[in-house]
RNA sequence: CGGAGCGUGGUGCACCGGUAGCACGCAGCGUUCGGGACGCUGAGGCACAGGGUUCAAUUCCCUGCGCUCCGACCA
C-alpha cells in the first residue's frame, strides 16, 4: 500500500475527549475516526487491518477447540426475550426499537436467546452433542457512559462462542480447553492476561472467570499478589494475603478482556433446549458462553505496546510487517530502487506500507512511522548508496543490508 | 441515573455586549531535503439549535440537542 494512496492521516492534535492512551495514539495515527457519537466509532483502513488480524487469530484459536462459525442477526424479537425475562432484566440496557408495523425488536448486545432457540430446535439427541457455535458479530449496549475510546463503546464486535453439553462434567471439560484458548489468543496478541474469578452479572450461570491485562488506564480492580500470579476480582474477594504463598496483595487496575460463563440449565430451561440421553430420558441441555471485545483487545494491545513516540505493535497484529520509507529528495535513481524493492515485496507477498510521498520531510516521515508502530522500518536514500536501512520499531540497531537480504529475512519470517 | 463542565474554520484553542482571531492542517509558488524545515500568497466560520434581554448577542438569560469529566453501574 502507498502511504500517498493510504485513507487516513496522523495528526497532530487529538480531540480533547481522548483521554486513554490508546484512545490518542489510535486517533492520532489515523487507526480510528474521532466518536461518530458518544460510544460509536468508524475504523479506518489501518485500524481494520488491526481488526482483520485479531479476528484471524481468535478465529484459529476457537477453531482449534472445535467451535464452527456461523452468523446470528442483530435485530431481534421481543418475545424471545422475554421468554428469558430479560427484556426489562439486563444491564446494560438493551436499545429497543419498533418497526413500522409497531413491533418492538431489540438490537442485540448478546446471543444466549437466540442460539439456545436455535440449539433447542436442531438438537434432539446425545449425538448431537457436545456442540459449540461461534460468531464475530456487532452488539450493541445501552451503556450508562462510555469511556476510553475503544475500551468500552455502545456498540461493537463480540467473538461470542457458546457451548452446549450432555452433562455439567463435559461442561467443565469444555470450559478449561476455552480458558486455555482464552490465554493463547492474549498472547498472540501480544501480552499476558491475570484470569480472575468473577460475578456473572445478568448473564448468569454458576460459574465465571475473567481475563484482565493489568493496566492503569483499566476500569476494573483487581486483587494481585505482589509475588506470584495469583489473582482475584474485588467484587470476589477482600483478602489481605495471597491464599497461594502468603505474600501480601495489592490492588491493580486492569482491563477485561474476555469474560467466560458456565450457565448450566440457565437459558435451556427458560428456552426448551433438551435432548433424548442414551437411556431414553429427557434432560435438559448444559451451556456456556464465552466472550472477547475485538476493539476493546485492540486498544489493550495498544495500551500495552506503546513508548513517548507512539504504538508499537506486536508483529502478529500489525497492520503491516514493514514500513518502506523513500527519502528521494526528488532524485529518480532513489525513487526508482525505492520502488524496485516495494513491488518485489509485494511480489512477495510482505505487507509493506510504502511511504512513497514526495515533498515531505524525512522527520515527518519517521515521526509517522514512529506513531504507526509497523514492527520494521525500511529507509531508502541518497546516503544508503543502493541498499536499504533496516530498524525494527522496538528497538534503536540500525543495520544497512542489500535489497536481497531484506527480502530474505521478511519472508523468512512468514 | 446523580453531580460538574463544555459546544467558536477540518483539529486544538483565544477573544469580546458593537457580526471573529491564532496555531496546526489544507491549496499555490519558491527555497529546503536523515528526525515533525522556511518564506510569501490563498481558501475556509450564519460562533450547536430555538427563544428571551438589549439600540446592538458569538458574548448575558432560558429551553432543547450534542459532547466530556466525576460518581454509581457493567455480560
Amino acid at each position: 500500500m502507498r502511504y500517498s494512496q493510504l485513507f487516513g492521516k496522523t495528526l497532530k492534535a487529538v480531540p480533547a475527549e481522548a483521554e486513554a492512551i490508546s484512545h490518542q495514539l489510535l486517533i492520532k495515527a489515523g487507526f480510528i475516526d474521532q466518536a461518530l457519537t458518544s460510544g460509536v466509532y468508524t475504523y479506518l483502513p489501518l485500524g481494520w487491518r488491526v481488526f482483520k488480524k485479531i479476528e484471524q487469530i481468535i478465529k484459529e484459536e476457537i477453531n482449534a477447540i472445535g467451535g464452527q462459525e456461523l452468523f446470528m442477526p442483530t435485530l431481534q424479537p421481543k418475545d424471545l426475550w422475554l421468554r428469558s425475562d430479560r427484556w426489562d432484566h439486563i444491564d446494560p440496557p438493551l436499545f429497543k426499537l419498533k418497526d413500522r408495523h409497531e413491533k418492538e425488536l431489540a438490537m442485540a448486545p448478546t446471543h444466549e436467546e437466540v442460539i439456545t432457540d436455535l440449539v433447542a430446535r436442531f438438537v434432539h439427541s446425545y449425538k448431537d452433542l457436545p456442540l459449540a457455535l461461534y460468531h464475530i458479530q456487532n452488539k450493541f449496549r445501552n451503556e450508562m457512559r462510555s469511556t476510553g475510546g475503544l475500551l468500552r463503546v455502545r456498540e461493537f464486535f463480540m467473538k461470542d462462542l457458546y457451548s452446549f453439553h450432555s452433562s455439567s462434567e463435559d461442561l467443565d471439560r469444555y470450559y478449561e480447553k476455552v480458558l486455555n484458548a482464552y490465554k493463547n489468543i492474549f498472547r498472540r496478541c501480544g501480552f499476558e492476561v491475570k484470569v480472575v474469578e468473577a460475578v456473572s452479572g445478568t448473564i448468569g450461570g454458576s460459574f465465571s472467570h475473567e481475563f484482565m491485562m493489568v493496566c492503569p488506564t483499566g476500569e476494573d480492580t483487581v486483587i494481585a499478589c505482589t509475588k506470584c500470579d495469583w489473582a482475584a476480582n474485588i467484587e470476589k474477594t477482600e483478602t489481605q494475603a495471597c491464599p497461594l504463598c502468603g505474600q501480601p496483595t495489592k490492588k491493580v487496575r486492569s482491563i477485561e478482556n474476555g469474560h467466560i460463563f458456565k450457565l448450566g440449565s440457565k437459558y435451556a430451561e427458560k428456552l426448551g433446549a433438551y435432548f433424548t440421553d442414551k437411556d431414553g430420558t429427557k434432560k435438559v441441555i448444559y451451556g456456556g458462553c464465552y466472550g472477547i471485545g475485538l476493539g476493546r483487545l485492540l486498544a489493550t494491545t495498544v495500551e500495552a505496546h506503546h513508548d513517548e513516540k507512539g504504538i508499537v505493535w506486536p508483529k502478529s497484529v500489525a497492520p503491516y510487517q514493514v514500513q518502506l520509507i523513500s527519502l528521494s529528495n526528488q532524485q529518480p535513481a532513489v525513487s526508482k530502487f525505492a520502488e524496485n524493492i516495494y513491488e518485489k515485496l509485494e511480489k512477495a507477498g510482505v505487507e509493506v506500507l510504502y511511504d512513497d510521498r514526495e515533498g515531505v520531510s524525512a522527520g515527518e516521515k519517521f515521526a509517522d512511522a514512529d506513531l504507526i508502530g509497523i514492527p520494521v522500518r525500511l529507509v531508502v536514500s541518497e546516503k544508503t548508496d543502493n541498499k536499504v536501512e533496516w530498524k525494527e520499531r522496538k528497538s534503536q540497531e540500525v543495520k544497512l543490508i542489500t535489497p536481497e537480504e531484506v527480502a530474505e529475512r521478511l519472508t523468512e519470517e512468514k
